[in-house]
DNA sequence: TATGAATGAGTTTTCATTCAT
DNA sequence: GATGAATGAAAACTCATTCAT
């Protein structure tokens, strides 16, 4: 019975406020979320939300790292998977491909998520915007990352890498806009084995030696 | 004489302004523009600019109708190529190709278009933007477009449609993201060819019989 | 008739705000004062002042120079008649006595000034204040003006102006303390009687002979 | 053993307070003081310090009585000198420059301390303000004061008093602005000399007989 | 056509203060 | 004694918009 009581305080507040606030920022962006609307709905007063992160810009940058981190840890099996099967290269393409398509599916379970990487990536293409740097240095990361693992199986892993990145992207945000009216799993498949096309055809053929 | 007269005002308020809205739309959003910087920008007063354009939402309608007027403009000797082909698959097809690779030309030559798309299609996620609407409506044209376009050459119209404009509008992005600093046609000649490689094939297959 | 109409306009917004402005500060300091409570007196709104100043910080900046412009239009005879009698040792003595006595008349009779410069001078002396600077300058004019006026009466006129300073400031402060409860006047000409005791008497002797 | 123990502690947290208190006080003035940087200063928390002073009124009057006592037990031998040479009215007269001098030298040597007066002293002058009452019977008691001491030396021993206050403070406060690039001492010692001249003078003739 | 003046509603942030622990 | 959490009230400033001229 202690227990039902003390359900309502088992999120803390900070982890709320992080939690709507990445629904709002990714609802209407950085710039048409105001600091009032978030601290309503999470129950607290406008300067006790401030208390919490000392202001708009520091809650930003808060959830971002908040965002990162998430990803990090759901992603971080994979990873392993990857470096364990590193002396098997069709298995490690295989644990490649599934990475991508975990990293898919994250967005697709988690459309809150997708929103607030989209809309927030896109407001800071402005230069002077606050998170204008996190992004720029999530996407060399991003890019660096995919490289490095295409590297053993590709001729041009930078631009493979940078069109995995955009297709994958695009194809998000298209799903999005489109209010997930398809299964955008699916189509990712679809649309990554096209763009890995010719080093699935590499790699069958080796699979068939 | 009226020439002369005209001559400092060559280009007449209302499209000095939805010039330079064009411009600071693609830097700083919707949210992110205020009409006293706009007027400031185009030499005209706060008022004044609101007498062209009786609210700034207005303004931002106006740009887009602008913008889509613009596009289809550029774009219309390349449909009217398609449509002059339609006897000849094979004409058609490349014409369609160069279609879509003017599209994305178009964009790499004037950034500031690009950037207004990007930006206010991801602001305008939020189903309560004013634009959101307008940018529903114009994803579902480019999609029957291309849909009605590939019908002919490929299976899953829809689908194929769906991951040229996805790859597109991921590519677009990337590059703004990245600074421009690759060549966004080549690149995008490259994917789009791995986005259509199969009916690339079976275009191949035909042209060799 | 028409004459009548205008007269509630005869003293345009910003003079009025400005008047207002030297009013609240001498009596709640710069810190002391808000937009919205000055905006109240001046029957106008808070975003309707901050039409006229754009900042508060430039509005105190606007105060101390019109505030300075007064002074400055006001002395302005004084320091014509000591220019006049250049040649005229007495006289010009007679001249520079009158020139303090009008100083402090000025406070006197608009006990308003003399709080709005006691209590800013006394809030900027913090180093961080924005109007510490305008202070400093201020004190360096007038230090520079009363020694090269002393100079050919008295032997260190550094020093000399800087008692007559230091006097006639402490007076007027001990003053408005005293909620101008004795004769500002008076009492100056007994104090700075004092301070220029020693050049009285020579000027006395100079006289005599 | 309970010594070891308060070592660490050997200025006990309230006396820290009110210490760091006239620093930012004479710094900033009331109004530029946050209950939360001074507690930060302290090194304890926001509610910490109010726990000590029950607001933030409070602590001002607290750190003006702090002030007071300071100044009075610094004072005390002088005033016991004057007293001890009640007799000899040459001493007294001695004793009472020396006190005047001493006054300033207290200044002189803390500067904060000279800050903490003349920064709330002007803020003060406004009549809402909380220590306003405070330094006005401040004030009264020093004119008392020196009006009883000079009283069977001067004529009129009420405007000499002023005269020495106004002067005094005046000339401190100058110092001050002046970033104490002058000294202090001598130029008070000069100062006071001038206002007291017909004294000294009359003081000489007693002498001479 | 265009503007200067003005505003209401809102935005972020600050601050003294409170209270349970 | 002392603190973390929280708040109500207010502050300066912004912004789209209106209106008389």
């Amino acid at each position: 019975m202690s227990e039902a009581k003390r359900k309502p305080k088992i999120q803390p507040r900070r982890e709320k406020i992080l939690d709507e606030a990445i629904r709002m920022l990714g609802e209407h962006g950085f710039k048409g979320l105001t600091v009032q609307a978030l601290a309503e709905r999470c129950d607290i007063s406008n300067a006790g939300l401030l208390y919490y992160f000392r202001s708009k810009d520091d809650l930003l940058l808060a959830v971002l790292d908040e965002f990162e981190a998430r990803e990090r840890e759901a992603l971080k099996p994979l990873f392993e998977r990857i470096e364990a099967h590193r002396g098997d290269p069709e298995q490690t393409w295989f644990a490649i491909v599934e990475l991508l398509h975990e990293m898919v599916a994250r967005f697709a379970s988690k459309p809150d998520l997708a929103r607030l990487l989209y809309v927030l990536q896109a407001e800071a293409l402005d230069h002077t915007h606050i998170a204008h740097d996190w992004f720029g240095k999530r996407e060399d990361m991003t890019l660096e990352l995919l490289t490095s693992l295409l590297d053993r199986f590709v001729p041009d892993a930078t631009a493979t890498g940078r069109r995995l990145v955009a297709s994958m992207h695009g194809l998000g945000q298209h799903w999005l806009r489109r209010d997930m009216s398809f299964d955008l799993l699916e189509e990712w498949r679809a649309l990554s084995a096209l763009v890995l096309a010719p080093q699935e055809a590499a790699a069958d053929r080796r699979a068939r030696r």
